[in-house]
DNA sequence: TTCTAAACGAGACGGTACGTCCCGTCTTGTG
DNA sequence: CACAAGACGGGACGTACCGTCTCGTTTAGAA
């Protein structure tokens, strides 16, 4: 939010522009990390509910007054923190649009197994009922994930595998959506063939998906 | 939570059994619902961050006392008045496979598109994080929206439109997930085709999946 | 303050209406001595520097809601605190006017030597610099003590020992305001004689009042 | 504190040496009274407990470094703004004790009521509760103000008017402490005599005085 | 009818976290 | 070196909410 309406806090985001040194001491910029390091290991230890400030403050050494000078509020922190932590994103590239999409599946589905990764989703979850931009979190969302994601169809074209009009949107979606599914339902159903092994459910969706997009495929 | 350990609290659920009439006077029967109609109308105009108890308690007119001598917690009572919202759910027979899906697909892109009805899958979300059973909440969506949902794959095998071995499971997952990517991307972005009009989303979902489906599928 | 402008905060005056049992759970009794006991308490280990809210809510084993529940902000429970603590105001009657006042300012030498005693004229200072009641705690100096002292000149011309034109508001002030001053300088100058050793200056006081007040005294 | 401690902090009695000229950018001279102005000025309009550090800093257009660099902390600053204010003390020379006295405390009177000069006393109470030495605030007073006072009666004694063990600290005491009780009460008690009219009040304490000096005036 | 158990409204209570404010220290760049 | 600017660690403040408790009142079946 470049041109925010407030000029009296700067945020987090602050300080982008190249020459304009600023007055005054400047920001620590170790600090912000050690930060949200400490955010996520609060978490770890302690889970979302008990994930408190001053105990983020504490863990990092940091006065509270820092946080939130940099943070508006509690929210904004652990956008940043998982937007932080969610920041290695590499690109898939196996050579064949069905195994990139095996691995994409696949990442996706330990990326929410584990708590950390999951809170991610919960967060975006949040800010789309609230109709708060959460720090601009989505955009890391839709501006990283889903660009690496699109890209595997891409290349797929590239290669001839696919017809240019391909619905990449809407594959990717759908498997975002599935993993998000089998996250939700993990807690509770473990019978039943609604969350079956990882590999086979890795497997299932991603042969769903094949046939599904049979009509954009190439013979080759 | 039917043989809860504790026995002090008799919750919500109590008093089912038919013959034995409790000595005191009896629970106003006409209160639960009041209590509930209370919360969703709070979370309408306060947002969930702004759902309190004492809020509900004093719209309804109730003690706060009240509310914790029928559900244990916060959490229990959020679930209680979302599982409450959307305990109309119907059947869903059109006589065919494929408009079957479509129903389901479009009564869940408008289900997710009212605030109130995407609070529930917020609220699953949180309990799957939480590793806690909120309530029970999970039961009614595992126990009555996925049955629902799964009705349709049965009919369509018993008219002899699938094979025995349809993927139901996944197919629902697929359904459901892609839905809950909707509705979390729409309020960023608008654009690009992540999120077309509801009747192109819909249709296109449901060819994707009849596509999928097609090795299960029956020449007729 | 009875007819108090908001009714939202009742504060710790309220219920003093004999029949209005009022609604609710009551508030207990005994709890509002116990934190200005922890209050003193705190006060005397650490210093008004060191008084803080949450130190004396743990004191009293007390939740700080409760607190500010009873008295709006830090300094109301100061005053609440220093006006418990000097209830205690017995009338001084020992026959004659001289030894009266010698008892006056020798009690007045001893409060102020205390810190806690001193801490009531320093809360007074307060309140009269920032224009606010500061609780209605004036009232108790002005109500009670100023009263007491008075009562020292109505029974000396009772005796018939002063006319009854007798500037008694006055000669009381000069009491306290000396003694004030006395406790003032204490830190920094025992020397030079301002301020002598306790029985003397009291004395030398009574001395001068004496003095002062001489065309108002008959003869006997 | 001419021989500090801590050799850090060099204080504002610094460079008094008049010799050695200091290597380095040389102290702005008027930079001291501009932020002593400015904290008296912050006090009259926000009272005490709105005087702020960065307040002064930022009214006085001075970085807060500037501050620290002069005074040791807020107390020392108040201190020295305060004595600053005060500095203006005029001997009382009218030829005769009555009139003197007359002139010491009419003065008294109207100093304390201004509230800033009423903050003078406030903080000396401050001081004398907290054993601290205010930043050798309490010389000011007992160096310049009483001196001041205490000269009456020097030349009172020696113009003969009165005998040379006149009890002079007593009455300056008696003064002081008459009017600090008279302006304590002016926000509460506006009748009953407790505070007259000024004059009134000023004069009826010097014929007080007077009486009580009595046996130490000479018949002249 | 009288007694007794439970539901109920009201609100006090202990506790915990929030977000704000300020102090006194520090670390920059500029004069 | 002084100075303006402002980041920083620390800690108290006053608010809000949770879940528990203790009252007095109401409502019914049991005695």
């Amino acid at each position: 939010m470049p041109p925010s309406g407030r000029a009296l806090i700067r945020g987090v985001d602050a300080e982008t522009e190249p020459g304009t040194r600023r007055r005054g001491r400047p920001r620590d910029p170790e600090l912000e990390q050690r930060v949200l390091t400490a955010a996520v290991q609060e978490y770890a230890e302690r889970g979302w509910a008990g994930l408190t400030m001053d105990g983020v403050a504490r863990r990092a050494g940091v006065g509270k007054s820092t946080l939130y000078l940099r943070w508006p509020d509690k929210d904004a922190l652990l956008a940043a923190a998982v937007k932080d932590m969610g920041a290695a994103s590499q690109a898939i590239d196996t050579g064949g649009l069905r195994s990139d999409l095996e691995v994409l599946a696949r990442s996706l589905h330990t990326f929410y197994a584990d708590p950390t990764g999951w809170a991610m989703t919960r967060i975006m979850i949040d800010a789309a009922g609230s109709g708060e931009q959460l720090g601009g979190f989505a955009e890391v969302v839709n501006g990283i994930y889903r660009p690496a994601a699109l890209a595997v169809f891409e290349r797929a074209v590239a290669r001839g595998e696919a017809r240019p009009d391909i619905p990449a949107q809407l594959v990717v979606n759908v498997v975002y959506g599935t993993e998000i599914v089998y996250a939700m339902m993990r807690p509770w159903d473990e019978k039943e063939g609604v969350v079956p092994d990882p590999e086979e459910a890795v497997r299932r969706l991603v042969d769903f998906c094949m046939a599904g997009m049979g009509p954009w495929l190439t013979g080759q």
